[in-house]
DNA sequence: CTAAAAGTCCACCGAGTTGGTAGGGTAATC
DNA sequence: GATTACCCTACCAACTCGGTGGACTTTTAG
């Protein structure tokens, strides 16, 4: 399962994507709309913008804003940034590879399997951006 | 990501396969062959045994193993039981479903491309049981 | 030019969960 | 009586989900 925090993040980034060139949107506008804690959406919206999605202006008409056109942001580098891996073992991740203790990759059915799930869920994900989600 | 529980829980799922019809299988022999570490795996086969999955004797000659045969065990069950949701969002889930707030699912792109990664999933872990694991 | 207002930025705190370690006691079986 | 599953309690470190308080920067009003 996706953590609140990547839930919020993409509420929030679907939000933005939406008002992609009205300018800086406030926190506490996403926070309303989108019924996300307002503190907590701060920490991520700031994540989001030292990870080069997010731009931000501070002072009066200030706000955050999406840094790239939506469909230049790939819904699979979020759920990365703000979530980490997507596959379901270390084992099979591609980012966030480890290796398997006490386990023979080459020899291991589980990790097949896993291999298999992944490679279907990023056949969608990898190929979806925020303005995909968009309606 | 699956939890640690859940990746200790195969290794020792297949292990007690591998071994199916041989009696049963010391929590010892378990922990040190698969390297798990002893308490928490006498946690996770005390749920699996619980969850009707395996089957316990005490005493000389005791151990654990599994209640049915290893191809009528599916790899799905295992996760919901013991992971929870394979699902990335609680209002996708089939097994876990928890209404979004604030999210109108017929008009969410997120809920539609989290349908099809949860069904591309399913497509694989359903039609898996612990015999498919084994190599 | 200065001060207040508008916002982001940031450090820390607290409860709850996860992933352990350690120990011991009870009940069933050989 | 030895062996083994079963079932407590307590503790610890790290992480997640949230909240609090305040410092910092930019804009605007006077």
């Amino acid at each position: 399962m996706l953590s609140k925090k990547s839930q919020y993040a993409f509420k929030a980034l679907t939000y933005l994507a939406d008002k992609f060139d009205e300018g800086p949107v406030l926190i506490s506008e996403i926070a309303k709309k989108k019924r996300i804690p307002l503190k907590f959406l701060e920490n991520i919206l700031l994540e989001l913008k030292k990870a080069g999605i997010l731009e931000s202006k501070k002072g009066k008409g200030g706000g955050y804003f999406l840094k790239k056109d939506p469909s230049k942001i790939n819904v699979a580098d979020v759920i990365r940034l703000v979530n980490g891996p997507i596959a379901m073992l270390p084992c099979v991740s591609l980012y966030f590879y480890e290796r398997c203790k006490n386990c023979d990759e080459k020899s291991c059915g589980l990790h097949d399997m896993m291999i298999e799930v992944r490679d279907a869920s990023l056949q969608i994900l990898e190929n979806r951006t925020l303005k995909d989600l968009l309606v």
